[in-house]
DNA sequence: CTGGATCCGTCAGGATACTG
DNA sequence: CAGTATCCTGACGGATCCAG
């Protein structure tokens, strides 16, 4: 890794995947390619309309997903991960990963405490 | 990757990253090992006493720095990374990497408009 | 079905002043 | 030097209603 730089680069990575359903909606798409707004919304209980609209518009300004709206009634909208927005996946992978690594970790800390 | 859990271990990862400060604090510990107080603070111009104080005590929750106290006069506070911390290390170069390339791939796409 | 528009509560982040 | 204590503000997340 090089010098640290005034602003750093990891923000950039990091400003998109903040948001508190981005992660989902990446790993939903990545895992089961095309889905549709509802579909989406169904995978996600406790997501408002406005905020899966919100989040996704948002992913879409990043070039990260691609929204496909077919003009017909009643209105079908597509959303999919773009070649680019795959670029993401080892990222999340790795937080995966890293993530349930720090949950063990966190109960062997819970642990030796209680001894 | 595995199929998407209710609550997505990704965001345990993000969870620590996230904050204004964090990644930079991290790097700069990574990069340059043992840092004080004050060092640290001058290394982010910005950053005020209270956010840079409660960021660290945050990852020091976490488990990922260490703070050792010198009883002395006047005080001095060393900072460092735990060896559980540096197994961040790759998430945090992998998003630098994915940054940097954003950018640029921001850029290409800005030329295009203006075309 | 998809999603825009509003209103609102919460909370992280920041400015400032004070302390051992 | 290395914090703590207040107060303030804006952005984010959420509920609800409306519309093509």
């Amino acid at each position: 890794m090089e010098k640290v730089p005034e602003y750093c680069r990891v923000e950039d990575a990091l400003g998109i995947l903040v948001g508190k359903w981005k992660p989902i909606i990446l790993l939903h798409l990545l895992q089961e390619g095309t889905k549709r707004f509802s579909e989406l919304k169904r995978s996600m209980p406790g997501i408002t309309q406005k905020m899966l609209t919100k989040q996704l518009r948002e992913l879409e300004d990043e070039d990260i997903i691609q929204r496909v709206v077919y003009p017909q009634v009643p209105p079908k909208v597509e959303y999919s991960i773009t070649e680019y927005g795959k670029s993401l996946e080892p990222i999340l992978e790795a937080m995966h990963e890293w993530g349930t690594n720090h949950t063990l970790h966190k109960n062997r800390k819970l642990k030796q405490k209680s001894l």
